[in-house]
DNA sequence: AAATCAAGTTTCAGATTTGTAACTTTGACG
DNA sequence: CGTCAAAGTTACAAATCTGAAACTTGATTT
């Protein structure tokens, strides 16, 4: 499930976007503190953000920018007048995109799952669980051990993780890994997953990938 | 600089868009001749497409769906009606974003903006002009024909990709391919980088990569 | 023009990756 | 339980990847 921070002090209209959030099957989290905004946006995980650009004794903008210093977390901005939009599109901002309110709910929605889904294909630095995942080195790091994925290996965990928690089935992976018609003995497969799997284990996860017999792995 | 396809019946509209995306340092390419829009989509490369839902004898909708059978590229509608329902479906059909129609030149652009630096982000199919990056399988292809790249020629070409046109110093490479502790001859990034280049002339791109001597490479 | 130096290329041996084959384990179903 | 097919594991040889070394190229400096 995904995590949503929401950034924005009227009372209103942030539980109202709790509300719309959690309907859509994500899961909200909002911040209340705006003393330490800064600190609970580094700290907290989440998948996105919610950033309202008027907020009470804070710079958006600022705020945005020196967020971005450090985390790569898409950020959408919620914008109240029409005039910010001169000053959000003269910086640079760091945004990945912006809603003005008031607005409609389906298309907040929309916009979100739009970000979600270009984010989630990354190349340069994506998370499982806490795990970093780097698709360009090949390599998973979990508190600092660090393991090199094959070519394979890495082809196979991305299909994993681009649907985490679905099963993806062994059909699927081997049309990932090898071309129709190259002929490849069927074991490959599982001898390429008992790889990965020996490798999330050295991480501490020796059982992330399940196996459904007769229907394929998942990605826990 | 990015190219931006105007597909767009009314003249006036067209050439103001034209001179709009002009002075804000896009390349517009405006098709002119709709007797074969679904071709001109598919064959010509641009960054990002605009499209006017309502062509006369040609089915927005109908047309987008089509491309996006075998195209990647983001595409923002451009209509004229207002109901949510219409915004909503044009997404479903594969839109990236949508404009309606009278729109803000200032909007417009930021809604440009917003959707490049999304698709740009895109792990899964990068492009470099008109080749084809996927990171995790590690292959470059054009015109249909393929390259595997090794891990270290894929760190090599998404380091310069990711800064295509600017300079990037050897020691840059040099940290993203290995550590700092593991001591590596010099020459093996010479090595790494006249093996891409190998890679990159079969697919007919023998100066991609240019050498600025004490400085570094760039990719062109 | 000669000297110098950065970068490019080729070749080679060691390391890694990979699919196959043979064998073992697992779990569904009678 | 026992059977049996599906999936896992291990060992191994072939293919690929990789850095070092030796040598070449090309540009800049003297």
């Amino acid at each position: 499930m995904k995590r949503i921070m929401i950034i924005e002090d009227e009372t209103t209209l942030r539980d109202e976007l709790s509300i719309l959030l959690k309907n859509a099957g994500y899961e909200p989290v909002a911040v209340t503190d705006y003393s330490n905004v800064s600190e609970q946006m580094k700290s907290s995980y989440s998948d996105l953000i919610l950033l309202d650009i008027n907020l009470p004794n804070v710079n958006g903008e600022t705020l945005l920018q020196d967020f971005r210093k450090s985390n790569d977390t898409p950020v959408i901005m919620l914008t109240s007048r029409t005039t910010e939009i001169d000053e959000v599109l003269s910086m640079s901002y760091g945004a990945d995109d912006y809603i003005t309110k008031p607005y409609n709910p389906t298309i907040l929605l929309l916009r979100i799952s739009a970000v979600l889904k270009r984010s989630a294909k990354v190349g340069a630095v994506q998370k499982y669980h806490d795990v970093e995942v780097s698709t360009v080195k090949g390599s998973l790091t979990r508190n600092g051990s660090e393991q090199i994925l094959t070519k394979n290996e890495m082809i196979i965990f991305q299909q994993l993780l681009d649907r985490q928690g679905e099963i993806v089935t062994r059909d699927e992976l081997m049309t990932a890994l090898w071309d129709n018609d190259e002929f490849v003995n069927d074991n490959a497969l599982s001898v390429n997953v008992s790889r990965l799997r020996g490798k999330l284990a050295e991480l501490g996860l020796p059982e992330a990938i399940e196996t459904r017999k007769k229907q394929g792995y998942v990605l826990k």
